[in-house]
DNA sequence: TATGAATGAGCATTCATTCAT
DNA sequence: GATGAATGAATGCTCATTCAT
C-alpha cells in the first residue's frame, strides 16, 4: 500500500509531461484517487500494444485505434511516440518493483527472499497477457534520447535486484555480478521459450533459481 | 551432421574473405565458375547490416547500398527480404555449429565439453563485430512464414546444445531442460550487458558456466 | 486621421507595457474595467510570434503557449487565426502610421519630410526586436478573405506614403508612381539584408533616400 | 551558347545528387544533349509549383500530382523536399545568370549594361508564369541547412550584380553598396505590386533604373 | 545481372478548430 | 474565460517490391 503511493510519486517524476507553462496544480489531492483517468487508460492500452508487437511494429495508429481515437489525438496526451513508450515502460518498471517489494516484504532468509522476488518477477513478466514482457525485452530501442530514458528506468529495477542478490551467501569464488546477470538472464530468457499452458511462471521461477542455489544451502549453516 | 559441416565449410570460405564494400571486379572470371561468389558476398554484406541494426531496421536499400547496387537488383538474388534473412541466419547458425563442433572435438569430459561449447558460443556471439549477435537475438521476427523458417534454423543449433547438456551429470532433482534453458539464457543475455573492453567473452563464458557447475563435481562422484 | 491616431494611441499603451510571457495576475482588477487588457496582451504576444516566424510557421499552439493558455482558449478572443493576424497587422500599421506622422509633423520641406518618414519607417521596421518586420513583409498571405483584409490595412499606410511622395518635386520625366514604389522597395528590401550591429536603421534610411534625391535638389530651384 | 554549357556544368556541381556508390559515369557525353529527361521535367514542374505557392505551401503531394506520379516516387529523384528545392533554386539562379550574361554581352557602356541587366532580370522574374519569382522572393526558408544552400545560390547571382554595379560611375558621395542594394530592392519589390497586363517588365525595369541614373549621365561626358 | 522509374501502403507528427464542462 | 479532449485533414518521408529496358 505504501509502495503503491511511492509508485505514483515515482511515475509523476518519470513522466514529467506536457503542462505547457501552466497554472499551479495546488489541488492535486482531488485527482490522486480515481482520476488521471483517460491518460492512464491510454497508458494501459499502449502497453498492451507494445507488448504484443514491440516498439517498432506498434504504430501510433494501432494505439489510437485500440484507444478509440484518431491518431492525432494521442498527441494531446503525449508529445511523441517515444515519450509515450517511456511512460509505459516506467509504469511497467514501477509495477515490477511493487510486485517484488510486496512479495519479499515478510521474508527474512536471503535465499528465500531472492526466490520470492524471482517468482514475482516472472509472474509479472509472463502473466497479464504478457503486457510487460515485450516492453522489457524490447531491443529495438536504439536511438539516443529514447535509449537513455530506457536505460534509466531499467536501472531502477536492477538496483533493487542488486540489493537482493548482495544479501545472499554465494559459493566461494562466485562473483556476485555474474551471479546476478546469469540469474537475470536465465529468468528473462523464458520470454523466448515460455508457452502458456505448460508449467506456471511460479514453477519455472523456482526451478531456475534452484539451478543457482548452492546445494545444501539451507542445511549448510544449520542453526545450533 | 557431416553434411551440415561440409555445407558451412563451403559457405565460410566465401564469408571470410570478403572486402567490406565491393570486391574489385578484376578477377571475376576466376570465381564465377564455382557457384556464384557474388551471392555469398551479398550474404556477408547483408549479415553485417542485419547485425548492426536488426531485421526491421535494416532496409533493402541499406543492403543494396552496402552491396553497391540499386535496391531492385537485390531481387535477382533473393525473392524477398525474408528469404534473404533466412539465408543469412542459416549461415550464422552453420557458423555457430561449426565453431562449437570444432571447440569440443578433442575434449572428453562432459562438463569440460559443455564449457568449451559455451566459450565458443559466446566468442562467436560477441566477436566478429557482433555480426551474429543481433541476428540470433532478434525477436522482431514475428510473421508466420518467416518465423517458422527462423525457428527451424534455431532448432538445428539447439539440438546440438541438447546433446552436450544431456551428457552432463546434474545435481539430483535438476531437470535437464531447465538446466539447458537456464544456461542458454544466462549466456545469451550477455548481449544485453556486454561491453567490449571489459572481460573477454571467454572469461565471461567460463564464469557463467561455473555458476551452474556442481561445486565439487569432478570430485563428488569419483570413479571407483 | 485623428481618429486613427487616437485609436492607435490607446492600442500603443497596451502594446508597449507588456512583459514577455505572462503578466502577474495581481493587479488585474485595475485594468479589467478599461477595455479588456488581456486582449491587447494577446495581440502583443501574437505580434512577437508572427514577427519571429511569419504567419504560416506561427501556430496557434505557439501563440497560446506564449500567452500562457491552451490553444482552444484563444478562440474566446478571436474567431480564427486569420482574424487574429489581421488585428495584429492592423495594430502594426497603426503604429507605423503614428510613427511616420509624429516624425514628420514639424517639418515643412517635402524632401526633408519624406526623408524623415523613411527614417521612421525603417526604425519601426528593423527595431523593436523586428516585431513588425515579418508581418509587413510576409507574402504567405494568399487566401482570399485574409488577403483582402491584409491589402486593405496595407493600403492605409500606402496612402500616407503617397501623400508624402506627391509633395516632392521630382526630376523631369520621373513618374511619381515609380518613384514611390522604387523607394518603398529599396527601403523594405533592407529586411532581406539588414543585420543588427552594422549601420543604424536611421543611417541606412538616409543613404537610401539620398539615392533618389535629385542631386542639387534644394539648390536646383532656388526661390527668387 | 557557351553560357549554356557553363550553366549545366554549374548545375551538376550544385545538385550533387544521389548516385549511391555507383559505377563510373564515363560516357557522359551521350546524355548531355537531350537526356536527363525525367529529372529535369520534374525540376520544371516543381519550379512552377514553388513559384505559385511558395516553399512551405507547396507539398510534395502537389508536386507529385503535377508530375503525374505518387508522392513517394519523388524520392527516387531527390532525397528530400529541401534538396529538390535547392535544385530548383539553383536552376533558377543559373537561368538568371545566363539571361543577364546574354543581355549584356554586346554592350559596353556601364550604365547601359546595368540597365540591360535589370531588364533581363525583371523579364526573367516576372515572365514565364512567374516561375522564378516566388522562389527568389521566398522568405520562408529559415532552417539551417536549407538556408545555407539557399544563401549560397543567391550569392552567386549577387556577385554578378556587384560586378555590373561596380563598373558604373556614381554621384559623389553615393556608396556603391547602398546603390546596389537599393536598386535590387526597387526591382525585386515589383513582385509585390506587379500585375500582368500593365506595363511590361522591360518598361518597368527601365523606369526604375532611371530613378537611380544620375541626371545628366549621358550628357556628363559629351563626345567631342 | 543490373538500372531507373514507379507503386501503394504505411509512418510519426502537426495543425486549426470545436465543444462540453 | 479557460480547460481537456477530440477531430479530420494534411505533411514529409520510408519501405518492400515490380518491371520494362
Amino acid at each position: 500500500m505504501s509502495s503503491s503511493v511511492a509508485r505514483s510519486e515515482r511515475r509523476k517524476k518519470a513522466l514529467a509531461t506536457v503542462p505547457v507553462d501552466k497554472a499551479d496544480p495546488s489541488n492535486e489531492g482531488a485527482e490522486s484517487l480515481a482520476e488521471g483517468g483517460r491518460k492512464s487508460i491510454l497508458l494501459e492500452v499502449a502497453a498492451r500494444q507494445f507488448a504484443k508487437k514491440g516498439f517498432d511494429k506498434t504504430s501510433m495508429r494501432d494505439i489510437a485505434a485500440a484507444f478509440g481515437v484518431l491518431p492525432g489525438s494521442l498527441y494531446h496526451h503525449f508529445n511523441s511516440k517515444d515519450e509515450l513508450f517511456i511512460a509505459v515502460y516506467a509504469a511497467g518498471v514501477d509495477r515490477m518493483i511493487d510486485a517484488v517489494a510486496k512479495a519479499t516484504e515478510n521474508i527474512v532468509d536471503p535465499w528465500d527472499r531472492l526466490e520470492a522476488a524471482c517468482v514475482a518477477h516472472l509472474q509479472e513478466l509472463l502473466g497479464h497477457e504478457n503486457v510487460l514482457a515485450a516492453v522489457l525485452a524490447d531491443n529495438s530501442i536504439s536511438d539516443g534520447e529514447l535509449r537513455k530514458a530506457w536505460a534509466h528506468e531499467r536501472g531502477r529495477y536492477e538496483d533493487l535486484l542488486r540489493t537482493l542478490v548482495d544479501a545472499v551467501e554465494l559459493n566461494a569464488g562466485v562473483e556476485s555480478r555474474y551471479f546476478r546477470l546469469g540469474l537475470l538472464g536465465a529468468i528473462n530468457w523464458t520470454l523466448t521459450w515460455y508457452q502458456a499452458g505448460g508449467e506456471s511462471p511460479e514453477q519455472i521461477a523456482r526451478k531456475l533459481v534452484a539451478l543457482f542455489r548452492p546445494l545444501g544451502n539451507p542445511v549448510q549453516f544449520p542453526p545450533l
